[in-house]
DNA sequence: GGCTTAATGTGTATGCTGTGAACATAAGAT
DNA sequence: ATCTTATGTTCACAGCATACACATTAAGCC
């Protein structure tokens, strides 16, 4: 790693790898600025380029928000496998939603970026995949964490989204700050609400 | 009512009653658009007002924003209780969870407003109010339907949470179009999933 | 009625945004 | 050395929230 092109990133004119450090950079301006205050040119303006130089490798705003939605879907699937390997058999649905509160507790902008800001129905093929494949990691978790044998597809699929729906409710309130006003700590009290009911 | 300001609304250079006109467009343009595509200049637009007009009434986009978050509120209050008066005692909370749905599936730029866009910790004394009492309701709702009697005040509010991280979660999955990919109804399906766990 | 004053709407301007088109520069192949 | 292609820059435009000075009207007082 001498003469390649991972080294002096300094003012040449062409910067090397300008998409990964778009997305690099995008990444922690979300986490600053909440999805509202994101902006191309602010996003340029730190990298040390152009606000019109992501136009070569992104073909707007929204594309590359895609791409960062789909690493947010790659490391939330990462988060609650790890969380569920390491939990005993009967806890590891539990687990699994814990880590899904922490994911979304420890990135609000990326996670409201993945759930709300691009609705499915726009996802490209690159996002589509990963949300799909999130949505495939829990509802393993589900199937396997079934009390009797030979669970029923539908019906496994239902008892997937109920777990979801107060996952991801619990997380949007929190998130939303709805839950400060009765606590110290709301992910812990997120937490707790989630172990009283699964 | 014949010379009064009711009536000639037309091209005075007054408007007579502007503030209940921001409002209502308001309303319908948020319908429209979705809070994404919502202007101050578009609504002076459908007014016929200029777009500074608004400043003698909001003193920036943020108030009208809250007034209208609190007129949501209200309403959603409303309907929450009209759904419980109609049902059998046992079936209120759910009748009131059903409410809740169908209110964010009526109105979902609207429903996102009051939750996600404007946090806790920004709302103004009207909206403050009109929210506090929205979830009064809901816990009150909780509280009647408690099988025993003598409900510690602390269990109550616990429940109250966890009822409606459900059906709040619920209706974030169903206006963020996550439910769509499943069935023909999402609406339904997010009533069906609430039946089951309630 | 006529005058004063406060309420309300208009015009103009600033700085931010996303994005298109033309141009400049660098890197690689021949 | 020259041509090509990838990449970054400059300039331009329209839409946005919002501030400030000004115009117009309505309401209160004599």
């Amino acid at each position: 790693m001498s003469t390649s092109k991972k080294d002096a990133p300094t003012d040449r004119y062409h910067h090397g790898d300008l998409r990964r450090a778009l997305v690099d950079q995008a990444l922690m301006l979300l986490a600053e600025s909440g999805d509202g205050g994101f902006s191309l040119r602010e996003l340029a303006r730190r990298v040390g380029v152009t606000a019109n130089a992501s136009y070569r490798h992104f073909a707007n705003k929204d594309a590359l928000l895609q791409a960062l939605a789909s690493e947010g879907f790659r490391r939330l699937s990462a988060a609650q496998r790890d969380a569920e390997a390491q939990a005993a058999d009967e806890e590891k649905l539990l687990a699994g939603g814990r880590s899904y509160l922490r994911f979304a507790h420890a990135n609000p902008a990326l996670f409201r970026l993945m759930f709300s800001v691009i609705p499915p129905h726009r996802r490209g093929d690159e996002l589509s995949e990963a949300s799909q494949a999130a949505f495939e990691t829990l509802r393993q978790a589900v199937a396997r964490g079934w009390p009797g044998d030979a669970p029923d597809p539908a019906r496994v699929t239902r008892a997937a989204l109920r777990a979801w729906a107060l996952v991801h409710g619990l997380g949007q309130l929190l998130l939303d700050g709805q839950l400060d006003w009765l606590e110290e700590d709301p992910l812990g009290l997120a937490e707790a609400v989630l172990a009283d009911t699964v």
